[in-house]
DNA sequence: CTTGATGCAAATGGTTTGCATGTTT
DNA sequence: AAACATGCAAACCATTTGCATCAAG
């Protein structure tokens, strides 16, 4: 607790020193991000529970809040798929993989890329930034499942 | 000419034999599909070169067209970034990087993900499927531009 | 003739925007 | 006081859906 009140005066310290204003509604935003770090949660669940603790906070002001944060480079949207984006403080950067079948995240180490931004890097003089979207595809346990039921699609 | 006529029955009877119709408006999307091979357009894009051809298909039926090729295999989605999705034939598999500035799409071969893939099969015991969303990324123009001009971003 | 495909319009879902008002600096 | 942030409602954009009609098998 003590310790996530750090963590939310540091980033407040830098929302106000990149020109953001500090406000109730930016503090419940980022104190629901602390709460829920290494979850993935979409705009519109980072906005219940915003609502939670402050009922008068809107929904776009939590869209325009995020994008606010993400200019000041205090938090990060991820695409896990088809579904909405999610956001997560910018903390350690990491990859993300999701099951297309239960959605499972699996969180995997910055140098997992490493291999391909190499080669686009040399092959192609392409940088990528690869934080972005989550790469897909089948979890352990769905592919075992799968492995078992193979008649449904 | 005759080469894409050909292609086209092809597909036509691997529709057909997937239980699927052979109707107007999916030889339409099929012809612009064969006529704008290696590029990637959008829904909206297509549903404007079949409305050339055919000025009463609608675009909710490119759209549910779109949808039975993929599932009879002819064609594939992908994500190229924010924008829309979009579609191309089904034909031998590749990857794609897509600038973040100017929005060029850089085609990579195959096995360019091998060692992403690899790596998680062996750690995580996931099977990736890495054709459905494009690495982003800065690509070789947009790069050296930046270079001269540091101040901006 | 049966099933599946189409056109259209209307609904949906996520996200953005205009604007008048309120709050931070 | 000036610049910025907010609430709200309405707009927006890509996509989906219900339904009556139509065409392919």
């Amino acid at each position: 607790m003590a310790d996530s009140d750090v963590r939310l005066d540091s980033l407040l310290e830098r929302l106000r020193s990149g020109g953001g204003r500090v406000t109730e509604p930016r503090r419940a935003v980022l104190e629901v991000l602390l709460d829920t770090v290494d979850e993935h949660l979409s705009v519109e669940a980072l906005a219940e529970l915003v609502h939670e603790r402050r009922p008068d906070v809107h929904r776009s002001t939590v869209y325009r809040t995020l994008e606010a944060f993400e200019d000041a480079n205090l938090v990060q949207h991820v695409h896990l798929g088809h579904s909405p984006s999610t956001y997560h403080l910018a903390d350690e950067p990491h990859h993300h993989a999701v099951c297309d079948t239960c959605g499972t995240v699996v969180h995997l180490p910055p140098d997992t890329f490493e291999p391909v931004v190499r080669r686009l890097r040399a092959d192609y003089s392409f940088e990528p930034s690869p934080y972005h979207f989550a790469i897909p595809g089948r979890c352990h346990r769905c592919r075992s499942e799968q492995v078992s039921a193979p008649a449904s699609g």
